[in-house]
Order: C-alpha cells, then sequence, then structure tokens
DNA sequence: CAATCTTTGTGCACGCGTTCACAAAGACAT
DNA sequence: ATGTCTTTGTGAACGCGTGCACAAAGATTG
C-alpha cells in the first residue's frame, strides 16, 4: 500500500474518517465489476469479499456515507456506484498534470484507470528539452517553462511527481505557486507544502523494503527458532542487547554477516551526485 | 495452532510495530543522505524533520529496536544506517522478479532505488512473445515459460506484478507455485494468497481518488460552507438525507448532478474485456 | 396479516498507534 | 569531582480504527 497524507492535522473532514476514504475507491472498483457484470444488488459480505475487506467494516464505511442499503437484500450497486462517486468527487472532470516523463511518468500517462475514473491527463512536462515535443500516450510532452500556464489555462489542482529526487521539492514549489493543492508524489523525497496542500506519497523502493522486513522474518523463524542467529537485536525490547552504542563507531557494518549488499554503510560511492539517496525513473530507455 | 509465537499472520513480529517498520526505510533514507554528507551524529529532532515526522515517534520507533542513541548527543548515524539496514534484512541480497514489462514494469526495472537498498533484479518477465529478448534496463526479457526456472535458480522470494489486472491473478498463482512468499502488486486486483505468503499493493489510481476526495472538500469548504450542495449524503450520519433506497431502481445515477465524468454508471462500453476496470499499464510504448 | 428469514446499521469493547511529558543518562564545563 | 545542560528512552493517556454481536428493518412466504 502506499504511504502517504502529509497535513491534515485534524482529519476527520465532515464525519468521514481517513481509513474509511481510503478503502472507497477499493469499493468503487468492485462495484464497477459488478456493474459490469449487470448484477443489481450485493450484499454487504459479497461485496466487502471482493474488495478484500471484513464485512462488518464495509458497512461500518458505508454507513459514514448515509444508509445506502435495503435491509435483508443488500446494496444496489448502481446506485452505490454513484454515490461512491460523487463522495470521492469523481462526478466531476479532473485535470491533472503530470511532471517528469520518465519511465514512470509514462507509465502514468498511459494508465487507463486514471480516464476511467475522471482524471484528465491536461498535461505532461519534462524537464528535458529533448523530450518536448514527443508524444507519450497520445499526448505531446510540454517543457517545464509552460508549466503555470498550463495550470493557470486547465484550472488543474492536482499534479503529480515523477521526476528524479532532486528536482521534486522545486517542481513541488512551482506547482504550488502556479496554485496547485493537492501533489501525488512519486520521487522519493519528503516534500514540504504549505498548509492547506495535500500530498500523497507513493515510494516503489519503501514497499519492498518492508516485504523484506516480512521476509527476512520468515526465513528466521522456518529455519530456526532461535538458534545462533547473530545478535538480531529483535528480542528484547528493553535492552540493548547487541552491542553498546561505543559512539563514534564507524565501519561497524562489513563485520557480521553476510556481505553487505550496498545499504548498510556504503550506499554513498556509488551515485555521484551527494544526496541522491533512492535515485528514480530517470529518463526514458528509448 | 497454537505453538506459543510460530504462527503471527498478524503483524507483531516480536516487538518492532508494522507502523514503525513501514517508517524505517523512511528514516534510513533521511540517515544514508546524511551519512553521504558525513555528517557523524544526527538528533532525533534533526532526523525527525529530515524524514517527515514527529521526533517522540521517532524516538519511540528507534525504541523497539534497541537503545542505539546517546543522550546528549544523539545518534551515530554510520551505526544507525547499519542497525536500520539489518533490522529490515538489507544487508542481505534480495533477487525480485519483475513480471509484466509494460510501461510500469521497465520503470521498475530501471528504478534506482532498488539496487542500491540490495535488491537485485533476478529476471524480467513478460507474457508477449514479442518481447522476449528485448533488453530493459540492461537485462533481458524472457517469456513466462521460464518463469517457474528463474525462480528456482535464483532463489528468488520477491516477486512483482506490473501485468494488467486480468493477468495478475493467474501469474499470482504461478509465483506462489514456484515458492514465491512476497508479492508487491502494481495491478488494480485483489489478490487472493495462501497462508504465509505476504502482499503489498500499490494503487496508483487509488491514491489519486483520495487526493480528488479532500480536493473537493477544500472546494467546498472555501466557496460556500453548504449552500445549494446537490444532495451531498455527508451531513448527518444517522439518515440518510439523500433518497431512500427504493430497492430495485437502476438507472439512478444519470439523473441527478453533473455529468458523471465516466466512473459512475458508465465506466462498461469503453473496454472490451468484461470486469477489466481500471486497466493497467499496458505494453510498452515503443 | 402474521410469521419467518435475511441483511443492514451500529453500540460497544478492545487494541494499536500517537503524543505528551518527564526522569534518567550522559556530555561538557568549571 | 561536581554541576549544568542536552537529548534520549519510555510510562501513561488519549484517540482512531477494527471487529463482534445484536437489535431493527424490511423482504418474503404462507
Amino acid at each position: 500500500m502506499a504511504t502517504g497524507r502529509t497535513h491534515r492535522p485534524a482529519n476527520r473532514s465532515r464525519g468521514i474518517p481517513e481509513a474509511t476514504v481510503a478503502r472507497l475507491p477499493l469499493y468503487l472498483r468492485a462495484l464497477t465489476a459488478l456493474s459490469e457484470r449487470s448484477v443489481p444488488t450485493v450484499s454487504s459480505e459479497e461485496l466487502a469479499t471482493a474488495a478484500g475487506v471484513n464485512s462488518a467494516k464495509l458497512r461500518k464505511d458505508f454507513s459514514y456515507l448515509g444508509s445506502y442499503g435495503t435491509r435483508g437484500v443488500g446494496y444496489d450497486v448502481e446506485y452505490l456506484v454513484y454515490q461512491i462517486s460523487r463522495e470521492l468527487g469523481l462526478t466531476q472532470d479532473w485535470p491533472v498534470v503530470i511532471v517528469g516523463i520518465g519511465n514512470l511518468g509514462a507509465a502514468l500517462a498511459n494508465y487507463g484507470g486514471f480516464a476511467s475514473r475522471g482524471f484528465r491527463v491536461a498535461s505532461l512536462i519534462d524537464a528535458d528539452p529533448e523530450m518536448a515535443g514527443k508524444v507519450v500516450a497520445g499526448i505531446e510532452v510540454q517543457h517545464s517553462d509552460g508549466l503555470e500556464q498550463v495550470i493557470e489555462d486547465n484550472d488543474v489542482s492536482i499534479g503529480v511527481i515523477a521526476t528524479p529526487a532532486a528536482s521534486a521539492q522545486p517542481v513541488c514549489d512551482r506547482l504550488v505557486a502556479a496554485g496547485i493543492t493537492s501533489i501525488l508524489n512519486f520521487a522519493p523525497t519528503v516534500l514540504s507544502v504549505p498548509d492547506g496542500v495535500d500530498v500523497r506519497k507513493v515510494d516503489l523502493s519503501i514497499e519492498l523494503q518492508i516485504l523484506a522486513f516480512h521476509e527476512q522474518r520468515k526465513a528466521g523463524e522456518l529455519s530456526d527458532e532461535d538458534a545462533e542467529e547473530l545478535p538480531q537485536g529483535a528480542g528484547e525490547v528493553t535492552a540493548s542487547p547487541v552491542a553498546p552504542p561505543a559512539a563514534s563507531v564507524t565501519k561497524r557494518g562489513s563485520g557480521s554477516g553476510k556481505s553487505p549488499a550496498g545499504a548498510s554503510g556504503g550506499t554513498s560511492g556509488r551515485n555521484g551526485e551527494p544526496g541522491s539517496d533512492g535515485d528514480v525513473p530517470a529518463v526514458m530507455p528509448a
């Protein structure tokens, strides 16, 4: 799943909990599928299964929207599709700009799930003059210079950042200055934005790292409960069973277990640019 | 089944909360950046700012890993980088396979953040025979036929699904059968997997929809608190202020407000395949 | 019209995650 | 060695989200 949601100190907009909002698109997708199969009604149980959630949770979620079900029968699919769409604001047209047309930007531009949900790609923007004029997903890529103009002309309020990490904040600043109030950030950086601007972050690398954590745990459990485990450090929560933090120790990593792949004390030295950290999509392949 | 702590389908591995795990990559990134700038130590306050979180939260998170800080000074950057890397399992090599080399798959293959975190792309798989042999990100794309072999040969335990929605579940099944135990799913589908297999989902469209929700709310708040709003339904939580669910009504959506952009009762009719719903990356552009 | 059956909507309790606030720990100065 | 100052580590309180379990509501049948 994706991370994100920056500002919004007190969510609870006007009743609908944030967690519920995050699930509405899930329900909507399941409902749309049912709609296409011309299924007239669904029970909370069926729909919950289709959406991969608990039926009680689903009912409670819907209860925040209002009572749109019929007891003894279930929910009217078409009606519910409309209600959720409206609640999410998908019954109106949302022009979006995508900045950074690398591999990822191109993937996003081609993503069918956008158009079918009311999102319209108003413009593709790239800083590389070489990219300008090229057609991606049927849309001509524009140079960054025209960013502000495009946003104004199309009344764009949602921006997608798919640039390298280094460019993300500057791009973000320009977007905000131009009037963008919602940003979907794919660059591996923490964006700082003024109040009133929503930022959601999707980080490809983070998800993998979380998987790796669980994977490692699974591997450790299956083999031996806690055999000769190198100092794992996860045993007790109170004291530190590993090694006392003897301050200024530097090259600690290389002495332990396997070969540090490149994440421990050595990510530097690979990338030329300092601070580039986890890089990014980069440019187009061809 | 009730054998102490063996199975642990839920989170709570052995102390580290799931929420904390999800933030560790964030800290790691910030720390890596500091490391590259040769900063020796950081306070929880500084690091928290860099990672975009609360300092108290950060300290508590670290406390689950052990006491790696020095009071009055802060945390040793290099040491902490190593500890977090080890905790996440990034000190070892994680071969991954990416299935579905469309725009998104290509973007993932090129994503620098993987390699620099110990993830190694063992193979790129695509079902399209046309793709086989093409080189993406320096790796030759293989046809799906070789999927099982690749997984076995490289001892792959993590798979990334970037296929169209329709193919996701079949691919998932094959991955699981071949021994994959962690899956990162980019296809807009709910995958069903046996116990013991972790699935994380990244949904590009859902994030945008969540943004749209907040964007809509902002727009509604700024203009008029609750002026002539079409039946919004979000006002009261108890009763349904919209329209009573008069059971078997079908084409309810089209009669109400503005022109449904395409999400309500009209997503069908566009895609040829039934049930395709929010489509997917599709194939390579060039 | 009454009885039965299905499914919703929700009150309630529980657990996780977040945040506050402070004592303990150590660095540093004198 | 003692005192001061900084920053960690964590106990405790609070709030949100989840899931249970059940009463209410309506369909349906006889």
